[in-house]
DNA sequence: AAAGGAAGTTAAACTAGATTAACTTATTTA
DNA sequence: TAAATAAGTTAATCTAGTTTAACTTCCTTT
């Protein structure tokens, strides 16, 4: 597995010696999951914060009802994990499951701390990482409120269009919060509008 | 003002020795603002992160229609800003606005990134506490897809009694993202089921 | 203490989106 | 390549929450 893309992302934002380089390399994992396969399973202590090499994966919730609910997608060059299992070390809200065959970069929850301390411009990266991470879901909060889901379908579709193509159009509804017919039905009206 | 309460909040998640405290205390501004000011106005540049010593803020946002979203309520204990404007010092999405007199201390842009720089263990701060508000995010996000308004209201009441009972309710129905006549209903509701 | 506005309540009419169910179209897998 | 299963569509019915509007109660400010 290659991890220049992975370097490559780090460098957006700090700028590694090559013996900082070598430790980080020497810290994490590379792993790869096949389709359908669970990266963390609600209930389960979630042990790792996943870089994505390539592929794609779905964090979602279960309620009590068994209605499953997608929190969000993760693609390439983006992070995927339930952040708040990893950073309590406590049971998992959230599943992980790989919609496609997924290649990625593991931290451990022990090496991620050990890294934290022997390079601490990490911790610059992900303060920064978790930063843009917190202002999107602020932003799709405010968005799940002040618009309809047609509005709300039509934003998704132009910021991830790549996702808008690989994910099943029923995760895609729970992603928005509405059903899969009320999708089916706003994607017959957005074809007939024109 | 009284900076103690603060300094106490910062040893919760990291150790300052004296010198570090001196420094980051001369890096700050303590400020007072009176009830219906505003710390930050939607298109301006939020220019500081704010730890709340004392009051309560409100965050919204105004849509194209002229209608009012609560992104969230703050008091003493926590912080407020528009982060996604301070980040990037971009135009905010969003307006903070006092509930009541505050008092807060201020870190404005350049001053923070001089402190992350001067005391690297700042990053570790405010990765932390962006790593649980990022969280909380997450979780409203879920909560209200999976729940209906009522169990919505019960949660937020347990979770922050305090705001509860300072906050006007029109405002709060605007958090939960109901209207004040809906949040009434289910207040009527709640008393008349026991 | 009166007046005027802000906040909260109640109820009837309405609507965005859910539910149910029957159907069609893709995609697996045997 | 057929059968089975998963994904997507359509339409009728239903409901949680909105809208509108009239009313009440609570704060301010004078």
């Amino acid at each position: 597995m290659n991890t220049s893309p992975f370097l490559k992302y780090i460098s957006k934002y700090v700028n590694l010696t090559p013996e900082e380089e070598t430790l980080l390399l020497s810290k994490i994992v590379l792993r790869r999951y096949l389709k359908n396969q669970y990266i963390v399973q609600q209930n389960d202590i979630c042990r790792s914060v996943n870089y994505i090499l390539s592929g794609c994966t779905k964090t979602f919730y279960v309620d009590s009802e068994g209605q499953e609910h997608v929190v969000m997608f993760s693609i390439e060059d983006w992070w995927t994990s339930d952040l708040g299992s990893f950073i309590t070390q406590t049971p998992a809200d959230f599943n992980v499951q790989c919609l496609e065959n997924t290649q990625l970069v593991q931290f451990t929850y022990e090496n991620l701390e050990e890294l934290y301390v022997e390079i601490p411009k990490l911790e610059r990266l992900f303060r920064k990482i978790i930063e843009r991470a917190f202002v999107a879901s602020q932003k799709r909060i405010i968005r799940n409120f002040s618009l309809d889901a047609k509005e709300r379908y039509q934003i998704f579709k132009n910021a991830y269009p790549k996702i808008d193509q690989r994910v099943p159009q029923y995760m895609i509804a729970s992603y928005l919060g509405i059903t899969k017919e009320f999708l089916s039905k706003i994607k017959s009206q957005l074809i007939h509008e024109q």
